[in-house]
DNA sequence: TAGAGTAGGTTTCATGAGCGAACTGACTGC
DNA sequence: GCAGTCAGTTCGCTCATGAAACCTACTCTA
């Protein structure tokens, strides 16, 4: 049977997890993130294989999350940059990245990340544009936005 | 073949999507952030297959994202309901839902989020924790953390 | 006391996605 | 002319995904 696709959804976790959902793609756009831009080096650092490389890459060209860029014409050949679109994802890698440092390192995170504007090797934290107060699972309710359509029911977020 | 595990990938974000990378896994956790803890509900909300709701729910109280609770001897049922470690995805999301509602929802975003502390449908941002100035892909760079081991080399972040 | 309904699964089986490995084609450098 | 690099493509296998039917245990209604 053919994967479900969530792309009918009227949902926005759903439309982005039909963009980077699939296995491999995130990995391959926190390499993105890291500097890589070629199919071998992706290939390499990855251990996936070349074929469903191939299709990733394509499918993530297609969502607009990567952008084809020759960099040589004989021989002609290419290489994979974030978009804007790409760039947007940093939230996402960084909250899993955070997830993971949490909940899946016991020896201290893997890697970490220094704010050029303070030095430190710092933790994002989600505050609210707003009123710059924290936002947390138990400090938001969720409510039928603009873009809702029926068949969906937003409840209370957690209890 | 065997769909790869990222288990011994040494990173965080690997292990994050070691756990919750499945196609559906993430559906599911947003369902239970909005409150949805029974199977049935589960399986009529998101028109998923049985068995692959049965799978998934499965492995995510394997990892302790959700546990199994009973809320009822005779007829014995139970009721499935995030841990602590699944409300701390909560940062991811929501950074996916976000990234949804700029990239993906053209009528507006199907469902906003409503911050109890000052009441307005507002954005999370991501800023440091110890400067609070905004954190982007753009003003951080990657170094080796405590836990970092041999074969990944972190680049820099974003050219 | 039979029959329908509900909750939470489990089984079955066809299809297709993911896998490694080998191969291709266009070029460069020696 | 031979090795090497880069970016794929092809091949054949296996396992995960999917819909739908089935199962178990209990409750509710008549």
């Amino acid at each position: 049977m053919e994967r479900k696709s969530f792309s009918d959804m009227s949902c926005s976790v759903a439309q982005c997890l039909e963009v980077v959902g699939e296995w491999w793609s995130m990995l391959i756009i926190r390499d993105a993130f890291m500097g890589v831009t070629r199919f071998d080096d992706f290939q390499r650092r990855l251990g996936i294989s070349r074929n469903i490389l191939q299709h990733r890459l394509v499918s993530l060209v297609d969502a607009g999350v990567l952008q084809k860029v020759a960099y040589s014409e004989r021989p002609l050949r290419h290489e994979y940059r974030l978009t804007e679109k790409g760039i947007d994802l940093w939230p996402v890698l960084t909250a899993m990245r955070q997830w993971g440092d949490r909940h899946a390192a016991p020896d201290g995170p893997p890697v970490e990340v220094v704010h050029k504007d303070c030095g430190q090797a710092a933790v994002g934290r989600l505050v609210c544009e707003h009123c710059g107060r924290p936002m947390g699972a138990r400090s938001v309710r969720a409510v039928p936005g603009p873009g809702y359509r029926a068949g969906r029911t937003p409840l209370e977020a957690v209890h």
